[in-house]
DNA sequence: ATGCAAGCTCAATCTAAGTTGAGGTCAAGC
DNA sequence: GCTTGACCTCAACTTAGATTGAGCTTGCAT
């Protein structure tokens, strides 16, 4: 296929999305947004590292646990710049993630309890149910909108 | 405080708000979208039934779950019209969200599984990664955006 | 050397889930 | 009977996360 130059660590935008299966449309946002940066051929055209795929599925993870964005750009920010990162670079910043998976599951699972225990009971306000409380507002980060419940 | 009758089976727009700690613009916005319904007076102002107070805890729970409204929507309208539903009625439409949660910590703890065994592995695309998977895109319909991993 | 897929920029549009504001009405308490 | 807070409608705006389209350029393949 035309830009594909297997064995060169630069790759065009077109065969990073075919990689990470994310538009292209979306990869130039990203790099609006300062997730991604990309050198210049002569011509103009973006040329990004080969490690920048894994980059993006790093996006792509991230999203899935409910973060922004701009969250992710924080994530990501701790990863050299212009270089590949190490296996090292990588291992740092995906344990944030597993301890985010771990807290969600966590929420998850005493949403279920609630759940059990509030369905049922007379009330009709789960203000005053034990799936009110207080203790989940400050983990509701996790995914949907940021109402607190 | 005015327009607050104890013992009434119909409440105010505002009363409703203060009882689910959601804004009276979101309650307006929910009925709009057909996830609400309301009586008015003859001074045409909104009366909510009681039941709505679970109703919209109902809501709050779902998107929490990452459900959209319309998603909500089509749950809610299995519950009975214009009466106040039962317990078996809630019984019934929160088993599905016991089974949504319990997708979501299957969901989350592969997700776990994959990214420790991803992170240190050699390749730098996780569409050749254990992380990518097929099986997950049945079930990517979670939190976060809606793009495919 | 030319055709055409792939790339570029920039502005507009989209969906979801609401919020905000203007301008006007309703109703409860003094 | 009037003030005040709660309510009404309708339109515009917001943020996030992109997508789409117009109009133009690049560069691989023949």
């Amino acid at each position: 296929m035309a830009h594909e130059n297997p064995g060169n660590h630069l790759i065009a935008i077109g065969t990073l999305a075919r990689r990470t299966g994310v538009a292209v449309s979306a990869i130039r946002f990203y790099e609006e947004k300062g997730l991604l940066q990309s050198l210049r051929t002569a011509g103009n055209q973006r040329r990004f590292l080969r490690s920048d795929i894994r980059r993006i599925s790093f996006i792509l993870i991230a999203q899935k646990l409910g973060l922004g964005l701009k969250e992710i750009e924080e994530h990501l920010a701790t990863l050299p710049q212009g270089r590949t990162p190490t296996v090292r670079d990588w291992e740092r910043i995906s344990s944030h993630m597993r301890e985010r998976i771990d807290e969600q599951i966590d929420l998850l699972t005493r949403t279920r309890k609630r759940l059990d225990q509030c369905i049922g009971c007379g009330c009709l306000s789960l203000a005053k149910c034990a799936l009110y409380n207080a203790g989940d507002k400050a983990a509701a980060k996790g995914p949907g909108p940021h109402m607190d419940l």
